[in-house]
DNA sequence: TTTCCTTGGAGAGCGCCACTATCTCATCAG
DNA sequence: CTGATGAGATAGTGGCGCTCTCCAAGGAAA
């Protein structure tokens, strides 16, 4: 199909698959002519990634390119291969300064790490991404006053790894190596405005419960 | 306390408190003198909140005055005034088109709702941004051809339910209205970051148990 | 063949937004 | 008196996701 008919058939401007295209996020179509290029299935299926990642997911260009290099890289195995995109998503910027908060929110952290019995979060520790975010979070949480020690995250973090454990089963689903790359990708992305929605709506629905609606 | 030393105090240049004073998110502070003005721990606590919505939550000035100013509405009752707080926070943009994903996706959403029992949930429906934020994200779900129906959501759901009892909790330890609602602000946006990571961190655990670190 | 529309490609521009720099003028401390 | 500091207002900055405009070369319709 022709540029038209990818834009026509995705909801997406030519203009902004030029823009994609030039960006690297889509990989050029297949030369069938000076002027005429020919795009496939392949590439509407990844321009709804594209659109996912940058609207619904709300990572920058530059990022969603990155994440992308990671799951096309077929030199990789599954895990790092998953792993390595995962980690290239946006996360919450570093603490500017290692004030009292971030070193008491690492304690935190760390003690309930492993109260859990995550020895891989705690190997890793010192280069996840993801750790650094908890750790920023819950300092932000410190330096507001909410006093969050170990022992009242634990709970949510065993929530967390029962909805992990679900993603993974569901992630075995797929047949194929680069879908399920793609399927941790989007499920990281889009799986967290689908929770968000349900933490808000179950909180509607628990304080309407306790409190009317009043 | 004069500007310089909130600004000290907080970490946050005297330029941008200027900017927030005239953008409406800090109240002004008692004047003192033609020239001068005082600041309170009231001015020092919302200025950390203030922080934390755009720099943490990523939510926008505009959205955050809103919600300060639903937070220190002191006419509404307790519920109707966080419910208006959380509300007025961002989230996914509404669906360009009514399209098959979003038909499809809405129908799923008011059967997991059903199933699980939640009539306040489904009451609200209409209304409610964190039921169209849900819907929005499960046809992104669906038009990336992953099909999410309301079987394999239930278990999330019920999970973040069993999050948001916790939140409750914990917010009935605050003895005063506004504290509450204020909590209950912070804690929407603080704990999307924290269940976030703490959900990649499981992944990354639970991954690495199935799979190894290969 | 001629005419006109479309295509790929590339640069510049736009609109939004969260600041930030600068300026003015009034004070107030030493 | 003087120099620093404060409040207030305006204009500017930098990043980002597009979007506009132009161009030359095809390719299709008459």
């Amino acid at each position: 199909m022709r540029l038209a008919e990818l834009s026509e058939r995705s909801g997406v401007s030519t203009a902004t698959i030029k823009y994609y295209l030039r960006e690297g996020l889509l990989p050029p179509g297949r030369r069938i002519g000076a002027t005429t290029a020919d795009y496939d299935d392949t590439h509407l299926r990844r321009l709804r990634l594209v659109r996912t990642l940058i609207q619904v997911g709300g990572v920058p260009v530059a990022k969603a390119r990155e994440v992308l290099r990671h799951v096309d890289d077929e030199s990789l195995g599954r895990t790092i291969r998953a792993g390595a995109a995962l980690w290239a998503l946006p996360r919450l910027p570093e603490p500017e300064a290692e004030d009292d908060a971030v070193v008491t929110a690492r304690a935190e952290v760390d003690r309930l790490l492993e109260e859990l019995g995550w020895s891989t979060a705690r190997e890793l520790a010192p280069l996840s991404p993801d750790h650094r975010s908890l750790v920023v979070a819950v300092a932000s949480l410190i330096r507001l006053g909410y006093r969050w020690d170990a022992r009242l995250l634990a709970p949510y973090a065993r929530l967390m790894h029962q909805v992990a454990v679900h993603d993974l089963d569901n992630m075995e689903e797929y047949p194929s190596e680069a879908e399920r790359v793609e399927a941790a990708v989007a499920s990281a992305v889009l799986f967290e405005p689908v929770l968000k929605a349900m933490h808000r709506l179950a909180q509607e629905e628990e304080s309407a419960r306790r409190y009317g609606l009043s």
